[in-house]
DNA sequence: GCCCGCATGTAAGTGGTTACATGATTTG
DNA sequence: CAAATCATGTAACCACTTACATGCGGGC
């Protein structure tokens, strides 16, 4: 159920629509958490029921109405008890990585398009994540000082930076041993 | 559909029963894929039903009997399907980044004790990884030279290695920052 | 005229978790 | 005598994805 207190802290952060929701899911909050509109309009609709979140509908000119979710007490005291509560650490799930294990089965060359292809994409995360870092927090034009806020999601944009920078030179390690591979003959 | 892939290589690897596997998923392949009993039970039956695994049933003596399972033509077929298509780069799904942002919203001092936690988890995962690399790929018992197979799950278990180091460096600096905001007056 | 963005939703299906159930053998 | 290990399963539920559906307004 952690999106339902994904989406307790971005209302909190900032109240707005499911659309709204929907958006921040694709950048800062959906770094760390995915969703999708269907999804999260299907939970927003069980929080209000459940009086966690208050809703108010908004006619706008122009544009489709939209109904704007904020959290009220009951809201904010769950995501409290939760902050209370352990939740055990994750275990992975790098789909990559069973497939260069089940490459050891198959000719192991052809995976390297794929891990290419995988690493530019954590190539631009990690641009996109470091220009993030240099506008809201390290930037002449971030505040200073930061609010408790802003230093707790600074930090959190810090691990996805160290993550992609790491996948990047795992990438390497990967793509140097599926060439080193790829030179001697087949197997299995 | 990843845990399929995750049982073929498994399988391939080395045939086995139900209990094995989810024995396996618990270590080496649940390193970075995980499963519970019953969820590979109904997976290897519906396999089995679909032509890709067949099933060999063992009576043993003074243990329950059991179903071994290997990969037959159409599961190494299906697997090798899958190495050529591609999937598309994971997103995070990492529920101690959201708590730290909603910690914000609350006393950020709460989550140290369970971030303490988190840290020990991984550096405790880390030692075992590093026990695992020097017993099977870099110690003195280890056979040289690695087949391309060892070389595959080598370079998978260096991956592990790194993200552990990683992640354990990433909560040393969400520890100091809360311990830092916690010398501040509270917030919002 | 078409596609994109805004805005909300239904329906069907898959994947995964939790709880419950059974029963023999081995270990402390 | 209790607990753990081996071994397999059912049932109910929850989380999540994919496909489909609608409709207005603005830009190329």
């Amino acid at each position: 159920m952690a999106l339902e207190h994904a989406i307790l802290v971005s209302l909190l952060e900032k109240p707005g629509s499911g659309y709204e929701l929907a958006r921040r899911f694709e950048r800062s909050i959906g770094y760390f958490w995915t969703a999708t509109h269907q999804q999260i309009y299907r939970v927003l609709r069980r929080m209000e029921s459940e009086g966690l979140l208050a809703v108010r509908e908004l006619s706008q000119q122009s544009r489709p109405d939209k109904k704007v979710y904020s959290v009220v007490g009951p809201g904010r005291a769950a995501l409290s008890q939760w902050l209370h509560e352990s939740i055990q650490p994750e275990s992975m799930r790098h789909e990559l990585a069973v497939k260069i294990r089940g490459a050891a089965f198959d000719d192991p060359s052809v995976l390297i398009r794929e891990v290419e292809r995988h690493r530019q994409v954590h190539i631009d995360r990690l641009a996109h994540y470091l220009a993030g870092e240099l506008r809201d927090f390290t930037g002449p034009a971030a505040p200073t000082p930061l609010d408790a806020g802003q230093e707790l999601q600074h930090v959190v944009l810090r691990g996805g930076i160290a993550y992609e920078r790491m996948t990047i030179a795992w990438l390497d390690d990967v793509l140097a041993t599926l060439r080193r591979l790829g030179t001697s003959p087949p197997h299995v």
